[in-house]
DNA sequence: CTGAAAGCGCTTACAG
DNA sequence: CTGAAAGCGCTTACAG
């Protein structure tokens, strides 16, 4: 093994580089900057002499001059789902292709304020909101944002106020699977772990609700759901447990559409454990097509997000925003998401009195 | 809804704010950088101002006199395994606590180069590397960081030249899981997975044979693998396989070590679709105990990457290093990983001509 | 085609 | 306790 490089000539600036080379500092800045109407020369000498001394101009120094930093604050709520982390990696991928770099940072226990002010301080030139936020408290942030004339973009929150926003449309996707079950004769739903008040939710219930009344049925009659019965803890377990309350109940509903695909894997199991074929005497759908739904025995069917889809839309919404004057009013647009429909979704089993 | 504010008065300069509150620049400055010495009442009015106008002041500004940026760069390999998200996440908390912003850079796919180029730029303080990178490149960027006394930490991936280093001690915890399994009787082993070039797996099988050797049994008599029989794809699909494989062989091994939670997992899927029953006729364990260890039926057994303790050895080993002269020899940490025992692994089955 | 000078928004001795 | 002046590392008119 060689010895470790020793820290060579080190050049901590243009001044100090231009004499290395023997030019003018303006000169190498324009080299720097790819400035037109260079002799191919000095061009070259320059370009010699950073990879030589490996020189990289101080962003600090750089961005001082009221030129715009090309950065993109991303708040992350919360980096324990899947789908919220391949929106990052997605985002970024997307930001740097168009030139801009990202400064993630990942919501802390105080709250999003110190994080803003990271985003301020840093003088990014938008910042992008991903995931589900305490809904006073981002709008209060987005507030301070325009304060400061900063564009932003929520990623998946619907209805923050005043906010710009793209969001998947999950009562078009809910309306969709439920016109897809019903096309296979299903008539009864079971529903796990879509409760609570969350936007998200009731958007969900109010899809379920629209597939059902297009067929000329209730949501009341049609619909059970026994989430009451069970606290909820890991998505999984959560999903088995409902699983095994439903097949303890008499008439078991013959389609079970989950809040996501932890819960209708868990739900499968349960299912399978208590000796029913999924899908010949059940039916189970999931939400967000996430790798995992490949993992069971019947592969999942389940509703994808269209991340890329929702990722390219919210780049080109939030750069065409910088350096525009707010706009009047919020832009919100709605993602459609996609069905896909693999084997854990059959035809409704012929009813027993038949 | 009321209407969105409109920017009320932008403040963007310590010299604009001043003037605001009707004192020197100089003062102002001292105030935000809690400087002692200062009239109570103007330390006030200062507060109430920086509230009434969410004045930043400029970080560009604020680095270029030399201070530090306080700021570490985090070079990720990917976003695709759980634990390296686990990692990234709990090291930007850790740091957070240690009043210091991360600069987070996905690997695109053109290298590290421009990442690196980046993190100079922004005169990060130093760079923490996650994952496991092609080792030459690597080596490039860390002699490049060198060269500029920055400092750096490759987390994860041991052996890379020049470089500090915490990394999880895999040897010894495939060393602790042959000592359990062999506690239990078992004494042949299948592999899942376990197979390559790769130091990481390289590692464990040294850990394999050195924990047979403590009992002096042999690693070619007492291990299988079956790897060569399949293309590698989604890791639980690929277990499942593997474990069909076995199960058509004659005289199984009792036990099965796989790679990761995620091939375990599929193999005890594989297993128990061909009528063996976990732990009774096989034995299996994981690597990494993720959340998903608590999915399947037994709950799988598997080895922790100590996610908590790598980071907290991390960022004191990387804030020790900023504004010290370069180590003559790279600090190289080993971590312990801590078997976590479920149900997926028991005693070996008697021998069937017992 | 190249160079000397001013200025971006801060902090920090140095005076008062 | 507070203020005027210099300087961090760049870029950009403005001259030559």
């Amino acid at each position: 093994m060689k010895a470790a490089p020793g820290p060579k000539r080190v050049i901590r600036s243009t001044a100090e580089f231009a004499s290395y080379v023997g030019l003018a500092r303006t000169t190498v800045s324009r080299v720097l900057n790819g400035h037109p109407g260079l002799k191919t020369q000095t061009v070259q000498r320059v370009q010699q002499a950073i990879e030589e001394t490996g020189f990289t101009p101080n962003a600090y120094a750089l961005h001082l001059k009221g030129k715009r930093t090309a950065t993109i604050g991303i708040c992350m709520e919360n980096l324990l789902t899947a789908p919220a982390v391949l929106k990052l990696a997605e985002l970024q991928r997307r930001l740097r292709e168009r030139s801009h770099a990202s400064l993630i940072e990942v919501l802390p226990p105080g709250g999003s304020r110190e994080v803003i002010r990271h985003f301020l301080s840093m003088r990014v030139d938008a910042v992008v909101f991903i995931g589900h936020f305490v809904e006073e408290e981002i709008a209060r942030r987005i507030d301070e944002l325009m304060t400061h004339a900063t564009p932003h973009l929520v990623i998946d929150q619907r209805g923050v106020p005043h906010a710009d926003t793209v969001a998947l449309d999950r009562a078009s996707g809910m309306r969709e699977l439920m016109a897809y079950l019903l096309g296979l004769g299903h008539r009864s739903f079971g529903l796990l772990a879509i409760t609570g008040a969350a936007r998200s939710v009731q958007d969900r219930l109010a899809g379920i609700e629209a597939g059902l009344a297009a067929h000329g049925l209730g949501f009341a009659e049609c619909t059970r759901s026994l989430d009451h019965l069970h606290a909820r803890q890991n998505d999984f377990e959560y999903g088995r447990a409902l699983a095994l309350s439903f097949v303890a109940e008499k008439n078991i509903p013959t389609a079970f559409v989950a809040l996501n695909d932890e819960v209708a894997i868990g739900a499968m199991h349960g299912f399978q454990s208590a000796g029913l074929r999924v899908p010949q005497d059940v039916s189970v759908a999931g939400f967000n097509n996430q790798d995992i739904c490949l993992m069971p025995t019947p592969l999942l069917t389940s509703i994808d997000q269209q991340i890329e889809l929702t990722v390219n839309t919210s780049v080109d919404q939030v750069l065409s925003q910088i350096g525009r004057p707010p706009r009047p009013h919020p832009h919100v647009e709605m993602i459609a998401p996609k069905l896909v429909v693999r084997d854990s979704t059959g035809p409704a089993p012929k009813a027993k009195s038949a």
